[in-house]
DNA sequence: TTGTAGGCGTTATCAA
DNA sequence: TTGATAACGCCTACAA
């Protein structure tokens, strides 16, 4: 095996005729080189297939272009979208991201987080789990940048990106009293994450201020089939609802086959639904769910944006709200 | 602020009270260390919060442990499906991964190609897009180890993962002629991919084989939206089929929905149909599709292992072929 | 504008 | 087993 090594400035600068720094300075924008050498280095490089290397340039401007995604349940739709979208905008800011699945560490972010210092990451955005307290410490210390999405959480230093779901929540229970429903439930999922748990209490509350006692059931993970079961618990209930509000578009589908195949509802006549997330299937025609858009591209665009601002931020951990919009479908009646 | 560097091992050594090569053999596996400096280092480290540099590392041992995702489409369900078992399979060989979306930029793997080689990556594995056989050798000149997954190519160097198209094609149009179909279609995307086009042209071909003239259709991107379409198209011919393969699940999803929603047939009495990849929601009960299932663990398996095999593999390009297991769902009449 | 020298944090080599 | 020393490939003064 050849295993020829790859091509080092110091090989261009001597096919070039020229020095290491002139290689280098060539490929660092702004820096004073002529045009002549320019060219000749270029062509050297060109000829070599040089590619300047990023692991050095990292040990020497202590800046690596790595950010470190932590996430878990990467195959979702809603977290794909995420993925998707975070990894495109960092590209679009020259950086790459470094993605780290959760899904088998037990809860661990912290794992992660590990790795992403051995990396010297600039920055680690965090999707799912959260680290503990030390960890985030040190990562700051060690003056990575952390993003925490969708996991309201009382760490000091890294950015928050949340949705406002409290007024989600009040504003689809305005949604189901507009539409008749007089029974409302709540189906969540048994993870406990933050921002679900955000949405049951903001639903439970909101229906509380109109005097109405909403029904809640949790299991499972957030997933297809976690709604079936969900569906199974909440309408054989004697007193079986009639709106529901499911806390994420997944669980939604899962729930609203089973109230149709199992139950023979009709949706929305008997029965109304909600989700939460807009993730592609709820725009498919056999659920055309009403939910609550998260503006994936958005959240990508603010973290990477506060990524790539000066170290001049303020010091104190910065909190970024959006709003969720809501998209009427037709599994509420009225609209 | 206070921009603490990170800890290097220089400083853990005199914490210590050692020598630094005493702290690097203390997190090189395999390394001799006496028990007691072991012990020493491991708390200083501790104490320091320090992480072993894997960029300086990489640049020692010329190995990095990066392995490069290039893919388009990353929030599909099939493709993200993909990500998360390479992903893991990746971090359980203690490698990471780096992903690279390709949506936006041009066509080209080219680019992220490129991205890889400045970062060392010791492998690339592209899911989507085919490479200019240029920058394919460059990489392979490089000593980077790369992988082909789901994309026929007639590259030589790379591990090519593949499915018997073919064979899944003729097992698909047997189970439409037992069902009773008689006038059958092709519903594929118009972005040609290789393995799109491969079971295209193995339908066709297991159709002739049977005197039976099949019907093709293409149009758009693999999406949902593409096989609504498809079925607008297929749906109003005179000849209308009443069995149709669909190229993947997305689009057979789009299919049926548009199928049962805009034509009122119904499935399987009026129309049988199948898709490939057997993606989350062809298991959702409103879909309930008759599919192939593309084992993503059995590929991610098989390229990672691959990758960490000693360099001692044969030069020549070996290839290999995977089965895709027939999902049989009520999509398809019989059974 | 250019080249030279020194250092970034590691690991590999070698002598002790 | 341990410690000194020389790379790895790059960038950034500094001097020319």
């Amino acid at each position: 095996m050849a295993e020829k090594e790859f091509v080092s400035a110091q090989e261009v600068a001597r096919r070039a005729g020229v020095s290491r720094s002139a290689v280098s300075r060539t490929f660092t924008p702004g820096a004073s080189v002529s045009a002549e050498t320019r060219r000749k280095v270029m062509a050297a490089a060109e000829e070599l297939g040089y590619h300047v290397n990023h692991l050095a340039r990292g040990l020497m401007r202590n800046e690596s272009g790595i950010v470190c995604l932590i996430a878990s349940e990467v195959a979702t739709p809603y977290r794909s979208a995420l993925v998707s979208a975070i990894t495109q905008k960092l590209q679009d800011h020259s950086k790459i991201a470094m993605l780290v699945n959760t899904d088998r560490s037990d809860g661990s972010a912290d794992k992660a987080l590990r790795q992403a210092i051995s990396y010297r990451a600039d920055a680690s955005i965090i999707l799912s789990g959260l680290p503990d307290k030390s960890i985030v410490q040190l990562c700051l210390r060690n003056g990575q940048r952390l993003v925490l999405i969708n996991r309201d959480d009382d760490q000091e230093g890294p950015l928050r990106i949340n949705f406002d779901n409290d007024e989600a929540a009040r504003r689809i229970l305005t949604a189901f009293l507009r539409a008749g429903c007089r029974r409302l439930a709540f189906a969540n999922s048994a993870s406990m994450t933050p921002s679900l748990l955000a949405r049951e209490r903001g639903f439970l509350a909101a229906g509380q201020a109109e005097g109405i006692e909403v029904i809640v059931e949790r299991y499972g993970q957030t997933a297809y089939a976690s709604g079936r079961t969900l569906a199974q618990r909440l309408l054989t209930r004697k007193d079986r609802p009639d709106g529901v509000f499911c806390a994420t578009d997944l669980l939604a589908c899962g729930f609203m086959d089973a109230a149709r195949n199992q139950f023979s509802l009709s949706i929305p006549d008997q029965l109304c639904v909600a989700g939460f997330d807009n993730i592609e299937q709820a725009g498919w025609e056999s659920y055309d769910l009403t939910t609550f858009d998260q503006p994936v591209d958005q959240i990508a665009q603010q973290a990477v944006e506060w990524l790539s601002a000066p170290l001049s931020a303020p010091a104190a951990s910065p909190t970024v709200t959006l709003h969720a919009e809501l998209v009427w479908r037709s599994s509420i009646r009225g609209g």
